[in-house]
DNA sequence: ATATATTTTCAGAAATATTTGAAAGTTTAA
DNA sequence: TTAAACTTTCAAATATTTCTGAAAATATAT
């Protein structure tokens, strides 16, 4: 396979991989389209390589900026936008994991809190039922935002970074 | 608030949730229906709790069985079929995670071989980019693909399984 | 065997999500 | 200032996903 094929399928597969994460196609793309791109691309650049229109483009890098995940790009001396993103996927992972916790595991959490304070007869079984699952979840949640919490502040963690250089 | 409209709550939040994460809307009512309910459902039951057809009704009872997260119960001198969900969090989660390693990361660290290969010139820019980032991503998922197995496999270890219990 | 209950399937309908493209808005250069 | 270059917006079109409901298939009881 040449790198032009190879591209082609990354960009394609990153974008239906996403779709089975909540992302959409275009924005996974776009993405992808970034992160094996070594100079910044502008929107038409992206237009044109991913075959979308204008608006799709604009709405997408927008979101991906939202995301933290592209950034503009200022080149002097040139009129148009361009944009690029962050090249370590560790740091690409740890940004998603850190804007999925803030949108919605925190959410979720709260929801929690609030379903915790139904009212009614524990001695019930209905009730009973319904608070363990409840209280399980966000046992489950505080846990899983404890665990998260570390591996985004891992910079700043002199022994978890460690760890994970070694795998690096 | 009382238990009823609790419970009305969880299960509408609970299918919005889903959607974010790529699992329809009625399957994740149903999964959380499920979970609150201390007796098993029939598929009328779950019909008539959530508002749903027969059709839907069935499909997704099915994917949840393909999922791990609920299992056909037979109760003895009933001629319909029940169905109940694990109710334990943990291990509700811990199959959420074997089902999405084997469904998406392992097809996805698969193409990174593939695509590892590309042939090319290595002190092109735009190849070494692109060999960068594919590697990056196949370390990285082959870093969460063994963090998962040992989390996945915690009950087999006992050390991890009693760290769990304390949260727990 | 026949009738009845229950489950499954699937084509078309409905709901949702994404994309387009043209117009409006903004910025920059001369 | 003016005009060209560029970016943003958003209503309508398109694509995708999900859902319905009735018919077919299967299972169970008599």
């Amino acid at each position: 396979m040449n790198l032009e094929e190879a591209k082609q399928q990354f960009i394609s597969s990153w974008g239906a991989f996403g779709t089975n994460w909540g992302i959409n196609r275009t924005m996974a793309q776009i993405h992808a389209l970034l992160l094996i791109s070594p100079d910044p691309q502008s929107q038409d650049d992206m237009m044109e390589a991913l075959n979308i229109s204008r608006g799709n483009a604009n709405m997408n890098i927008r979101d991906l900026i939202g995301w933290g995940l592209a950034e503009r790009v200022i080149i002097p001396g040139e009129r148009k936008e361009y944009f690029t993103a962050e090249k370590d996927i560790w740091k690409v992972a740890k940004q998603i994991v850190k804007e999925r916790k803030k949108r919605e595991l925190e959410p979720m959490l709260q929801l929690m809190d609030k379903l915790e304070q139904t009212e009614g007869d524990k001695r019930d079984k209905e009730m009973k039922a319904f608070i363990e699952v409840i209280t399980g979840i966000k046992k489950l949640g505080i846990q899983a935002d404890k665990t998260l919490e570390t591996l985004v502040k891992a910079e700043e963690n002199w022994f978890i970074n460690n760890v994970i250089k070694i795998f690096r």
